[in-house]
DNA sequence: CGCCGTATTGAGCGCTCTCAAGCTAGGTGG
DNA sequence: CCACCTAGCTTGAGAGCGCTCAATACGGCG
């Protein structure tokens, strides 16, 4: 944020932008922050944003960086209910309870802009163009992690490859995308464990179908993983 | 919709009813439909809303009986995305896609009130009260069917069972339950078979956490079956 | 270089599915 | 009124996918 170059690049994509002023948009010497985002938020890896009951007052806009949001299950293991990538939005969920409903922590280093509710709506109001945007948004959410209802392992694990290679960005000048995740997460949000997920990953080098190595993915071919993704193999 | 009393109690719950003018919430003939409702439809069992594909332009509130929106997988198995009871809202997901996602047909006989989108956001424009209450609308459906995520049959049946007993309205002075579906769309929705279903219905009633023949339900013991929707048991 | 968290791979078990055989309830026609 | 019919429900036996438990390999970091 000490320069115009990087803070217009870090917005770009992002699904927050019409709501920030034009100084965002457009130029402006980047120093001050827009009239929505009120604060920038720095989080290392697995620090906590927020946890389950802490009163709904933002959203968060993920600058760069990554989080997960994820509940402890009676059996004291982890349900991760959400993965959010630099761009995409946090915090939909708790309009309707008022407070939020999981833990969200980093899984890398993270900035984040924090968007009051409150000034949200007054944007909102002010600009009727923002109504209709805004609703497109929240309902994009609803249509997210479909996958997670298919009924194999491979299913599941090849559609959230897919997703993962339309909501990050490969690293430069190549098809290659760093995981920021670890298997032991894919499992807690697929419901698999980290060993199944580890021998799909296997099966679908295996079959070349992609390349990976620890957090280091490439999809070599993306039509036969929709197939995958489809029970269709 | 012949009289007023029938009205009013059609309208008793609808979470649409804020967006309803005054002769729906406090009186009139009833002969007229309100400002944002401009149809009302009556659908036979089995009967099909939409289909998807067709364009986005209503959402749909429903005034008595049930639906299912789902979609055919590859396998050619049935997969239920949703139940929808009355004074339930249809077609948020649209929103963002512009089409319906999924087909939607009846389960019983059933009466809807269509709202054109174009109407609502009208509404919601010119009365700014309406703008919260509408992101509250949407935001709660996020928030529907956490409990698909559970590990065991057993703890999604037991979550489905409560969740069904807050949408539904039990029959006259008692605490029984008619289900509008059957085995199969359970199956269908939870993600498990008929036969899956039938066993673990005969469990629980063996438990004595439930009574249960064919479409009637009886939830003997609340806290029991919350101790086995939560995998405690 | 050695340490420790993470990932991989293997062997055996259990939950849910598949396939199959009765059973029940509600509707139809004689 | 009852025999029949059919769709949906129940129950059983066996199979397979993903889990548990366990051993080993890898890799980042001090």
């Amino acid at each position: 944020m000490d320069n115009f170059n990087l803070k217009f690049s870090a917005c770009l994509g992002c699904h927050f932008v019409p709501f920030c002023s034009s100084e965002c948009n457009h130029g402006g010497n980047g120093k001050q922050l827009t009239s929505s985002v009120k604060r920038l938020l720095r989080l290392k890896r697995k620090e906590v944003l927020y946890l389950p009951k802490h009163k709904f007052q933002n959203f968060y806009a993920i600058q760069k960086g990554a989080l997960k949001t994820y509940q402890m299950e009676a059996n004291g293991k982890e349900l991760i209910r959400a993965f959010y990538f630099a761009g995409e939005i946090l915090g939909y969920k708790a309009i309707a309870t008022g407070h939020y409903l999981f833990s969200a922590t980093a899984l890398t280093d993270t900035v984040i802009c924090e968007i009051p509710y409150d000034e949200f709506l007054k944007q909102v109001h002010a600009e009727p163009e923002l109504l209709k945007l805004s609703f497109h948004l929240i309902s994009k959410q609803l249509n997210s992690g479909a996958y997670l209802a298919a009924s194999t392992a491979e299913q599941r694990l090849a559609a959230f490859l897919i997703d993962l290679s339309r909501r990050l960005r490969p690293a430069a000048n190549s098809d290659v995308y760093h995981l920021p995740l670890s298997r032991q997460d894919m499992g807690n949000y697929l419901r698999l464990t980290a060993e199944t997920i580890s021998r799909l990953l296997s099966k679908l080098q295996k079959a070349r179908v992609i390349a990976v190595t620890q957090k280091r993915l490439q999809i070599l071919e993306p039509e036969k993983l929709e197939l995958f993704a489809e029970g269709l193999v």
